[in-house]
RNA sequence: GCACCCAUAGCUCAGCUGGAUAGAGCGUUGCCCUCCGAAGGCAAAGGUCGCACGUUCGAAUCGUGCUGGGUGCACCA
């Protein structure tokens, strides 16, 4: 499927054909052997550093070794040339026939072309946004949905079996005071004025729960005291917020696949059972903490508390799982979640954590490193502030919660798609300015635009291919002459199409889900640049009178149109197929 | 005080897990287009990869120590 890897294995067989003559010594290890594109497309099309990393062992000259594995190498048919380069490199060209077969292969193979099995068997957990049930989604939690649901997109699509999780805090004091504020609007709904004290949650987004409230329970609450109703409007309310959080998360295009609770996790032994886990390991002990030098809390007291030896797992300093009158810290439940995901089989975790939760890394970390006795591994994306902009300002307002801007502004503003693609533009661990006036823009700058504009002008030669009676289908494109795809312009368009299926690759073993985004952008640059060649060269546009020619020019742009499709599919960008 | 993240062209950022002469867009400069396959095109200039050591055939990439910016540091989640 990788073309690289294809190559890859055709240099490990000729390198092993080398042992058997003697000409190579035995017993080497060919695991940092790489065949990869050139950083200089001069150079070849793909270069092995072989012969240098295995001259030391090898006790060989590294000019030596890459001689005779060019001379190897040529004998396949695919490889047109090999070039012993630098300190070492061999640069391998390929017959142009390798190229026009990928063109075809794409084809072919639809959206489905560079789907891999790298992550086949390995059952993944990706965990993210997991806002607190107390309001609406925010800016800031919209990056975070867009980079882990494309991340699962990714995944899925290199052979992981993933599930897409949301952890839900309603296990916390913050729940109470929803429920607090909930109440609040109820009385409003009965026509008392609310008394939104400092501390509660003040966005009106909860005066439909108020009334919510007041159909369900009529005016029966109004003159009780706390104790009567906290914990029922306190189910109520995180209900409903967690309603509205699905509708938001929708709006946006992301979908969960399990919903987990922490409140669920009390009373039913999983906080006991995590944490006695650790304690057999002798990982729990009663002790007491240093003080943070350099800035010691004003109440600050030595006390014995219950600590997780987090350092024999790699953190800095151990850390307390319950608090001094004895409850659990919110530590212990995430313990406790934690452990659920790797008692569910999964090989490996991903949790997408905003910046501010950078602190935590190293404790979870241990944490599952403990709990699984280090087979399950956890990786944890911080995703950087977005910076929204608007009119060259920062722009601050909100339509319905007053003090934040949320998820739906953005959506509303700027739309989905747009939304999605943006917050993919950087990578995770640095901030990212969205500006609502460039975003929209239908330019060159706008990198959205640009790779939804490829996109349409290959729909568009499409539609006139058709309209002049052609039939281009995939299967017939597929069937195309490809061999009159022979100008270089043509062929580097394929290479770049070739790198598809490695860029997949990559990005999945990284987690790194913005490598599609900026390939696209290469990609599409690069349709848009052989278009504007055929305004000087009439050889190169798409349609020409001849048929075959046509056909065989087609092929390649749709195969372009594919790829585009298939990874703004990952995205979770729909492709447009006509600008307007 | 400690930990984590960031530092690459004037600006905004990539850099495929250690490869060759470090890339793209914007901006700048110069040419072309204003008979729509131009919601522009071509080209050029622009860099001690924050600094200093180290690891090795080879470092923007790995290690150590600094500098500057961000985030977070017991009984909040």
């Amino acid at each position: 499927m990788n073309l690289f890897a294809d190559i890859r294995a055709t240099v490990i067989a000729a390198l092993t054909e080398m042992q058997a003559e003697g000409t190579l010594p035995s017993g080497l290890d060919f695991s940092n052997v790489a065949v990869e594109p050139p950083r200089d497309a001069a150079h070849g099309d793909m270069a092995t550093n072989a012969a240098m990393v295995l001259a030391k062992p090898a006790g060989l000259q590294p000019r030596v070794i890459a001689e005779a594995l060019a001379g190897k190498l040529l004998s396949d048919g695919r490889i047109t040339s090999a070039d012993v380069a630098g300190p070492g490199f061999l640069n391998l060209r390929l017959a142009p026939v390798v190229w026009q077969g990928l063109v075809q292969k794409a084809l072919l193979s639809g959206t489905d072309f560079g789907r891999s099995m790298i992550g086949s068997g390995i059952k993944v957990n990706v965990e993210f946004v997991s806002a607190n049930p107390t309001g609406p989604m925010h800016v800031g939690h919209v990056r975070g949905a867009v980079v882990g649901d494309a991340l699962a997109n990714l995944l899925a699509f290199a052979g992981w079996e993933v599930t897409r999780e949301y952890y839900i805090n309603d296990g916390g004091a913050q729940v109470d005071v929803l429920a607090r504020s909930a109440f609040e609007r109820y009385r409003q709904a009965h026509g008392l004025d609310p008394e939104i004290r400092e501390g509660l949650y003040p966005g009106e987004y909860l005066i439909p729960v108020g009334e919510a409230l007041k159909e369900k329970y009529g005016d029966s609450l109004l003159d009780k005291g706390e104790q009567f109703w906290l914990a029922d409007i306190r189910e109520f309310s995180t209900q409903m917020m967690m309603q509205m959080i699905r509708e938001d998360l929708a709006a946006l295009g992301v979908s969960m696949d399990v919903y987990s609770s922490e409140k669920a996790l009390y009373g039913t032994g999983k906080i006991e059972a995590a944490i006695n886990t650790l304690r057999d390991m002798g990982l729990i002990y009663e002790g007491t903490l240093e003080p943070p030098k350099g800035k010691e809390p004003e109440d600050w007291e030595p006390r014995v508390q219950t600590l997780f030896r987090s350092t024999a797992h790699g953190d800095d300093v151990d850390r307390p799982v319950q608090k001094s009158d004895g409850s659990w810290t919110y530590f212990a439940p995430d313990i406790a979640y934690h452990f659920d995901k790797v008692q569910r089989g999964f090989d490996q975790l991903i949790d997408i954590f905003g910046a501010d939760h950078g602190g935590y890394v190293k404790r979870m970390k241990a944490a599952v490193s403990a709990l699984s006795g280090g087979r399950v591994a956890l990786d944890i994306k911080l995703i950087q502030l977005v910076k929204l902009w608007k009119n060259g300002e920062p722009f601050k307002m909100s339509k319905r919660a007053g003090t934040f801007v949320t998820l739906r502004d953005v959506v509303e503003m700027a739309g989905a798609d747009v939304t999605r693609f943006i917050m993919l533009t950087r990578k995770n661990d640095v901030a990212l300015d969205f500006d609502f006036d460039k975003v929209l823009e239908q330019s060159k700058d706008n990198p959205v635009f640009y790779v939804q504009y490829a996109n349409a002008r290959v729909n568009s030669i499409m539609r006139k291919a058709r309209e002049a009676g052609m039939d281009v289908s995939d299967a017939t494109l597929a069937a195309a002459d490809l061999t009159k795809l022979d100008h270089v312009a043509e062929i580097e368009v394929a290479k770049k199409i070739a790198e598809w299926p490695r860029l997949v690759e990559t990005a999945a073993r990284g987690n790194e889900p913005h490598r599609v985004a900026f390939y696209l952008y290469e990609l599409a640059s690069d349709l848009h640049g052989l278009w504007n060649r055929g305004n000087d060269e009439p050889n190169l546009r798409f349609l020409q009178d001849d048929t075959a020619t046509s056909t065989a020019k087609i092929a390649l742009a749709r195969a372009v149109g594919v790829v585009i499709c298939s990874g703004l599919g990952i995205l979770g960008v729909t492709p447009v197929e006509e600008m307007r």
